[in-house]
RNA sequence: GUCCCCAUCGUCUAGAGGCCUAGGACACCUCCCUUUCACGGAGGCGACCGGGGUUCGAAUCCCCGUGGGGACGCCA
């Protein structure tokens, strides 16, 4: 049996990392098992669903990698078929004409609520000979059986019972006639051929609906997994207010997407003690039965570390393109400075996220013209004159200008001073860099090249004399 | 309120009755390395929600309690 796995987004806002995450389980499981992973927009909600939305999710999957092999499929675009199902239901007996008003079921709402009951539809429709004379257009719902209890067999919870009893007769078609949500995935995965539905555990008591749905419509039901929620920092509901929820914002914020996969993945998944999966890895070690139930918190300092175990660890060249981006996004050509490939090479066991290095790294293309106040004042006095001038000179007759050179240039210079090799190269870092802080002082001249550093270090003098 | 789910360090987790003096990771603290910042290395702090059972033996199984979450829409 081919495996079949999908990610049904809903384009009504970002893709966030709960559904990334989601998205991601699905993905690896199909690829384990030489499955297909199938994308489906579930765009039914004609009111709240955006063109925008839809690409902001295509654009997310993209970025992470997690291709999809079939879709994306547009349940708007299946209206007919849902239509079709509904007759059927209709015609079988499985599903009736409700004429309640909204008001009628608000009432009855309220009524159980007051009763300390579970609010629920009581089915008084069902017997219905005839339409109510000026009636307003119906819903249909599902005649959920009154008997028995449907078990859910769950790949990460085993088996969960619900007595239909609990259940009531839910709406699958609107009163004008477009699918709901229930309706829809379940007639969706039926003829998609899903065979494993991966989803968050908020949908578990949609579960037996579904399964009420499925076996009207004399379909085996697929193997089910419901995956814990996703927390924010504090533990609580993930929202806006936790900072960067949308995936994309991840990518502004300078992070790469193994890194993001790589923690995503560890949220409510483990294998054994391993902390850093490639994706080859993740694909190769992924299960179901590895899956945790309960809720997990983002870890965001976690992450940054992941993050900067990537940067620290992949090949130059694939950080070359997004590293250009976060100088772009900070207004710096990266043309018109040292090569990329060097900057990066010195810069990555310094920087959690591409954004950080960037910033970061504004000197190698813009001299400073202000000094940090406290790198300044320490390093800077007038003290550091004799030694700005003597490393100029020196630096000015270097026949070689690399970083080897300048290392043994900057060395010999302290001997000479008398001075420690704080005191050289302190001074000469704020310098060139502006502040206190850098790659070592050797790579960065390196970088610099001698027709950056030297004016940089007469600027330096030409500030201290002031 | 009713139904459903969940419960190991601050956080992510290992643990499928004896291997547990409860392991790893992030964070934090100390020390080492060091031209800054980092990287790295060595240590340290730190948890089985509570109560009953079952068992020779329970973090692991059962029950109750407590706490947290979810669902209860003509949203998905």
């Amino acid at each position: 049996m081919t495996i079949v796995t999908r990610f049904p987004p809903s384009p009504t806002g970002m893709l966030h990392i709960g559904g990334a995450r989601t998205a991601l389980f699905s993905w690896l499981y199909a690829r384990r098992h030489g499955g297909r992973f199938i994308l489906r927009i579930e765009d039914t909600d004609l009111e709240r669903s955006t063109p925008e939305a839809v690409q902001v999710i295509l654009e997310g999957m993209a970025w992470l990698g997690l291709e999809w092999d079939e879709g994306p499929y547009f349940q708007t675009q299946r209206f007919d078929r849902y239509r079709e199902v509904v007759a059927q239901m209709l015609a079988s007996g499985h599903a009736y004409h409700c004429y309640c008003s909204r008001e009628t079921l608000e009432e009855m709402r309220a009524g159980q609520m007051a009763r300390k009951e579970k609010p629920r539809y009581d089915g008084r429709c069902r017997q219905l000979a005839a339409p109510p004379a000026a009636a307003p257009a119906p819903v249909v719902r599902l005649c959920n059986p009154t008997e028995g209890a449907v078990v859910v067999r769950d790949a990460i919870h085993g088996g969960v019972v619900f007595e239909n009893a609990e259940l009531d007769d839910l709406i699958i078609a609107r009163s004008d006639g477009t699918p709901t949500y229930n309706l829809c995935v379940v007639v969706d995965d039926i003829d998609m051929g899903v065979t494993h539905v991966i989803r968050g555990d908020d949908h578990l008591n949609n579960t037996p609906r579904q399964m009420n749905i499925l076996a009207a419509l004399g379909a085996p039901a697929p193997v089910y997994a419901h995956v814990p929620m996703i927390l924010g920092p504090d533990g609580r509901k993930l929202s806006k207010r936790h900072g960067a929820v949308s995936v994309l914002e991840y990518r502004q914020e300078g992070y790469l997407p193994e890194a993001l996969l790589n923690y995503l993945v560890r949220l409510g998944w483990s294998h054994g003690d391993q902390e850093i999966f490639s994706i080859e890895q993740m694909i190769a070690a992924f299960d179901l039965d590895a899956l945790s139930k309960s809720a997990a918190a983002v870890n965001p300092d976690k992450l940054l570390w992941l993050n900067q175990h990537y940067i620290k660890t992949a090949p130059v060249e694939r950080l070359l393109a997004p590293f250009a981006e976060q100088l772009r996004a900070l207004d710096i050509d990266p043309a018109t400075g040292p090569a990329l490939a060097g900057i990066i090479e010195c810069q990555r066991e310094r920087a959690k996220t591409l954004k950080e290095m960037a910033l970061a790294s504004r000197f190698f293309f813009e001299a400073p013209t202000v000094f940090e106040e406290k790198a300044a004042a320490k390093n800077l006095g007038a003290e550091a004159r004799p030694v700005l001038l003597a490393l100029r000179a020196a630096l000015q007759a270097l026949p070689e200008w690399t970083a080897t050179a300048v290392h043994g240039l900057v060395e010999g210079q302290a001997a000479a001073l008398g001075l420690g090799l704080g005191k050289v190269a302190q001074p000469l870092r704020v310098a060139v860099s502006g502040g206190g802080v850098s790659p070592p002082i050797d790579a960065t001249l390196a970088l610099l090249g001698p027709t950056r550093t030297l004016p940089r270090i007469d600027h330096a003098l030409a500030w201290i004399g002031t």
